[in-house]
DNA sequence: CGCTTAATTGATCAGGGTCAATCGTGGTGG
DNA sequence: CCACCACGATTGACCCTGATCAATTAAGCG
């Protein structure tokens, strides 16, 4: 079932020394405590089906969820970086896996800490809330694109959606394989490639190498998001 | 823009008669209060872009959200019936239209009472909460279904679906048109159409008409929905 | 420097879309 | 009461996008 290495138990990557951050700022009570977590590139860090006692946040690294098919086919719900939480989960049981796109710190939160927060302070509570409706906008925004979009939209949505992460707009750093990105707009690696191969032989973009992507036609790659 | 019929006004539509729910059971606080409020067939509950300052939940009927695009794609997120809450949203606009399916009673609740609600109750919060995960996972779900699966998959487990919020399971009653159905599994009418026929071919489902569906064989539909 | 794995490119195929004709049904009015 | 109409659903013929299968190239890495 697990197609990853599975030589990474939690045991292994884990480097547990609780974090207090005295001089977090108050808009975040929520993240003033929590426990500092390491993962190699590609492992899980919790899967389907897991009991949800903790969530996350990224210190540094990429991470993506997602969903498994009997026969193995996925589906990649959402990639997270710097500054985004995830591992929010109706009830009690993992929905979606969690796994190392590169080589990742995070901050591990326990649920039942959290809750007792949020019992003595409601705008712990309205943060919490925020976050999954943040989340909920993506997966929302994520089902018009696999529903309802062509592979050419769906690349230049996906360029757009990372240049807008990137500090240097023009220059995109993708940290994830072609198989991530198909998985994650619902091609194969190969429709990936050659839509990128096509936008380059359009001058809309440059690339380098595999992992980056220079946009040399924002406007022209607006217009295909649509 | 609006596609639908443009004569309802929300006046028009309103029956604006406080409801309080004076025995209201004691786990749901939270909607202990609200107001009534009535829908044709077919009628635009609120849109994208709107203000967000309430959200409702279903007393009967069916309401549908969705996304368009700019040439008039449009993908339906999620449907909802009797007890389910829709109208969250992260910030103050609406990512998401909402439109009535059939004639429907809602009731409306106005963001800011709840805030205040949510103030003095912990538990409102955390039943908030919950809800937007629920949200979450159904969207999650969705995703998965809409990036990696085949048409008759995608059919089979809308059905099955359907089959678990009726309550004679074996009798689905579909509330949708064929466009409806298609523009949330990202088909064409056609190919629903086609899909449905082919199932009743293989005898594992029987239309009496486009709008009921018996299932005859739910193993089958459940090897199609994998 | 060869080995392994990821990415690209090409040839072919099939699933689902598009266009168009027909069928069915429910509503309306003569 | 029934003929007609309008609209939704179904069915058929054909096409196109993206998947599949296969070969080649490129890029780390020991």
């Amino acid at each position: 079932m697990n197609h990853l290495a599975t030589s990474a138990t939690p045991a292994e990557s884990f480097r547990g020394c609780t974090a207090w951050m005295a001089a977090q700022p108050p808009q975040e009570p929520l993240l003033a405590a929590g426990t500092v977590v390491h993962f190699a590139e590609n492992r899980e860090v919790f899967a389907e089906g897991d009991e949800t006692v903790t969530f996350f946040k990224v210190v540094s690294g990429v991470v993506r969820t997602c969903k498994f098919l009997g026969d193995g086919r996925r589906q990649i719900e959402a990639f997270y970086v710097e500054g985004d939480v995830f591992g929010f989960d109706a009830g009690t049981e993992r929905r979606v896996s969690a796994e190392t796109v590169s080589e990742c710190t995070l901050i591990s939160y326990r649920r039942r800490n959290v809750d007792n927060l949020a019992r003595n302070d409601v705008a712990v509570g309205q943060q919490l809330f925020e976050m999954a409706l943040q989340s909920l906008a993506r997966a929302q925004d994520h089902c018009l694109l696999l529903g309802r979009r062509g592979a050419a939209e769906k690349v230049a949505a996906f360029l757009l959606d990372w240049a807008g992460r990137s500090d240097a707009q023009r220059m995109v750093r993708l940290a994830m394989s072609r198989q991530d990105i198909g998985d994650y707009l619902g091609l194969t690696i190969e429709t990936v490639s050659r839509t990128l191969s096509q936008l380059e032989r359009d001058g809309i973009i440059e690339l380098p190498n595999a992992r980056q992507v220079r946009l040399l036609n924002t406007e022209a790659l607006e217009d295909l998001a649509a």
